[in-house]
Parts: structure tokens; C-alpha cells; sequence
DNA sequence: CGTAGCTTTGATGTAGGTCAAGAAATGTGG
DNA sequence: CCACATTTCTTGACCTACATCAAAGCTACG
């Protein structure tokens, strides 16, 4: 996280020792165990260490739709600590072992090292940004193209973390969660992904995920990761 | 924005100050005349002192989704200035008065006064959790449910500046706007509205909003508007 | 006072949902 | 290491919400 928030501002070695001391309580969740609860109060953030989880919101009609998926390195819940009360769910997918990070630790931690704030400001807007393109492939692409990008966007960030390369990637996600993610029907979902093997452009079994046609996926996604990469320290 | 910020930080006199500086520039947008550009670098932020603007983003196949509708008393913009280059368009719906805010004169501020960051992150993270909740919407919500749930989210950010009541609002959305908005094709969105008025709770004709029946709307749409309250000043 | 952008409606097409049921995989306790 | 349960995947048949196409009536404003 340190890394990642780095690009954006150029921390000091004050900034990064008080940012170590938000990572020193480390927490472990099953799957099945919610880590942050919709509508409850004085919720806690993390960053992932390791594991899967998932942010999502339940409606009353019982659907759900999961608003994304986090993998190791991720800063998740943070709007559940600025908020009094938790607008979302986060949920492991795999084992998650995590770094909590209170809300009062946060808070004083940008009150100590003034730059964290803005570099998490940076962090929370790259976040938004990914969800911005969520909502064009739930709103406006069509279910093969929408799985595309998001399979194409997924292995991105993992590779940005070492998690992945351009072949492809392990992923312990199910047509389900997928469902969920995309706003498909699990049916469907299966029937995509077969589309799309067919085509010879992704192959996604058994939880792994194998780029047969990396161009071909790219293109038919119309994927521009320009939305993931915003490097270079703006700020000095 | 001084008070929306000042809901989460108690903001002090320099402040204050500060922020009324970021306010100099005025500036004034006709419809079609862009504010942000997708691809573009260097761009402006801005605060809507009134007009409606639209930040959508395009793609190669022509289709666009609106990603929010900006009314008065917004900041938009912020990942324009956040980031190198734009990820998305921002475009008038009416004429639109507004103050510039750019980048370095942002960034500066944030180093004169850190709370201002830490407010600003919060104000963002509002604006994070409309989105989310539009990716719901878009994800996991029926036509008529979606343009529900879409007038009363406006209806209550509009009460919240006083251009709006309990009984309804002007708002000048055409229904292509409302159809880009809402992932839905513009004939839909025609015949979603019929439905809604022919159903006595909605009536949105010439310009203008009018709920019919508050309460059975709400309830169709399963409307919680928790998402948009989290006021009280977290941050002494 | 005409022309361009909205709105409205009807007819028809299709992407994706729902229901159902069997086959693989995965996990669990003995 | 096996029997059994549970979840996950896969496929087919059928259905529906919404899209697309087309055309007519409105509105507005230059």
C-alpha cells in the first residue's frame, strides 16, 4: 500500500512510519465471516495482506450486486470508517488475512502526516474510478464484452501486484460472484464464458483464468486500462 | 460546498479562507461547450454555483453512459485534476455558472490547510457511494424501480440545496439524458415514465417532477437515503 | 414559421432471465 | 482413503424485459 500510495505523493520517512503503525493490527477471516457489515456503526477499514474479498450491497428483494473485488494489497472499507455507518458488505472470498485500520487511527494519522490524507484522497479516487467503469459495463456493454473487460481489468491489477502475468492468472472467483459482479444471471454467466472460449479468447476453468487471444480479448472488450494507471508523484 | 465540507471537518477561519480563494475564478458553460474532456491532461475542476452538467464517459461503439447528473452546490471533477488526464467528459445539460478550481491552486491548498484534504476525501467518498449505489441500480434493479430510485435520489440532493420539496422539482433531463443515465434505451425510459405516472406515484412532464405518492414510490423503489446522510462533524 | 430536437406510440426482435435437472468437482467425517 | 453431502458447473427449453425500428405529433427557438 505504501508502493502503491507512493506514486501518487512522495512520502516522507515520517509519513511512512506512521503509516507502519496503522498496519499493526493484523486480523484473520474465514470465508463466510463478514469483515464489514452494512449499517453498522464504527466499522473498521483494512488492507488485504493476503486472500480474496468482496464489497457488495444486498436489496431488499434479496439480490445482491457486488460492487468490487479486492485482492491483495487493496485498502478496502475505507468509506465505512468516514461514515458513521457502513453502506456496504465486505466479505471474504478465500482465507483473508488483513491489516485493521481503526477509524480514530486513521484520523489522527492524517492529522499527524498531513500528505497521507491526500495520497489516500488519490488512493479513494483511483478506487472510484474503477467502480465509474463498472457501472459503463453494467450500464452499457453487452455480457460477453462486460466479462471481457472485467477478466482483462482483474488480471491488470493482479499483475500490478505480482499476482498475474499476461498469460493469465489463478482465480478463485465463482460463476456466482461473478453473476453478482456483473449483474448476469449465473446461467448466463456459464454460457458466456463458453462463448468465449469458443472464440478462442479466454479460457476460465478451474480457477484459473488463461488469456488464449490477449489481443483479440482486449478488442472485443474495448478495454483501455488507462483508468489504472495514473503513476508519476503529482505531488512533491 | 464550504458547509457540505464543514458537515464532516470543523473547518477554522484560515480555512475557510483558504477555500474562498479556490472560488475566484467564475467561469460560464452553454450547453454542448465541454468543462472536462475525456483524454485531455491538465484539466479543471469545478464548483457548480448553478446549472446542471453531466460527467458521462464514451465508448467506441458510440454509446455513453452518464455516470452522475451535477447540480448546483456539486464539485466536479476532482479525478480530472487528481489524475494526469481526464477519464471522463463533463458536459453541460443547462447553461452553467461555476468556479474553476485548478489543479495547483488544489493541491496547494491541501498543503496550507490538511484538513481541507481530509474534507474534501470525505466529500468524494459521498460521491463514491452515489455511484455505487447507481451501480445497483444499473446492476440489479428493474426499469421502473431504476427511474424511481434515480427521481428520488434527485429529489432529496435537490431538497438539500433548496431547489426541491417533498412535493417535487424542475428538472431539465430530456429523456435520451434519463436513458443514458439509466443504462436503458430513450423509447424505455418513455414508457417506464407512463407507467410510473399511469401507476400514481411519479409524474415528469414538461420540465418538471411531480410525486404524485411519496410513500408508494419509495416503496417501489426500496429507497433508503442512508447512503446520503452522514452528517455530524467526525473530525474536531 | 420552419426545422431540429423532443416525446409518444405501435410492431417486432433479441439478449438475457428463469426453471429444471444432471454431471463434476469439492469438501467432510469416519 | 472412501462414502456421502454440498457446492459448483453445464446444458436445454422456455419466457420476458427491454431494445430496435419506424412514424407521427409536440415544442421551441432562431
Amino acid at each position: 500500500m505504501a508502493r502503491k500510495l507512493a506514486a501518487f505523493v512522495r512520502l516522507s520517512e515520517v509519513d511512512l512510519v506512521v503509516m507502519s503503525d496503522l498496519y499493526r493490527r493484523r486480523r484473520r477471516f474465514s470465508v463466510g465471516v463478514d469483515m464489514i457489515h452494512q449499517g453498522q456503526t464504527d466499522q473498521s477499514a483494512f488492507v488485504l495482506a493476503s486472500g480474496w474479498a468482496s464489497s457488495y450491497k444486498i436489496l431488499p428483494s434479496g439480490s445482491r450486486q457486488i460492487v468490487n473485488i479486492q485482492i491483495p494489497g487493496d485498502f478496502l472499507g475505507l468509506r465505512s470508517v468516514l461514515f458513521r455507518t457502513a453502506d456496504h458488505n465486505v466479505e471474504p472470498i478465500t482465507v483473508v488475512h488483513a491489516s485493521e485500520v481503526r477509524q480514530r487511527d486513521l484520523l489522527s494519522a492524517f492529522s499527524q502526516t498531513p500528505r497521507l490524507a491526500t495520497a489516500v484522497l488519490w488512493a479513494a479516487s483511483r478506487d472510484e474510478a474503477m467502480v465509474v467503469e463498472h457501472l459503463v459495463d453494467v450500464g452499457r456493454r453487452t455480457a460477453t464484452e462486460r466479462m471481457a473487460h472485467f477478466l482483462l481489468e482483474l488480471g491488470a491489477r493482479l499483475r500490478l501486484v505480482g499476482l498475474g502475468t499476461r498469460e493469465g492468472y489463478l482465480c478463485p472467483l465463482s460463476q456466482y460472484l461473478l453473476a453478482d459482479t456483473l449483474g448476469l444471471s449465473a446461467v448466463h454467466v456459464n454460457r458466456v464464458l463458453r462463448e468465449l472460449r469458443e472464440a478462442g479468447m479466454v479460457t476460465f476453468q478451474k480457477g484459473r483464468v488463461v488469456f488464449d487471444d490477449y489481443n483479440a480479448l482486449v478488442e472485443h472488450a474495448s478495454f483501455d486500462r488507462a483508468y489504472l494507471d495514473h503513476d508519476g508523484p503529482l505531488l512533491h
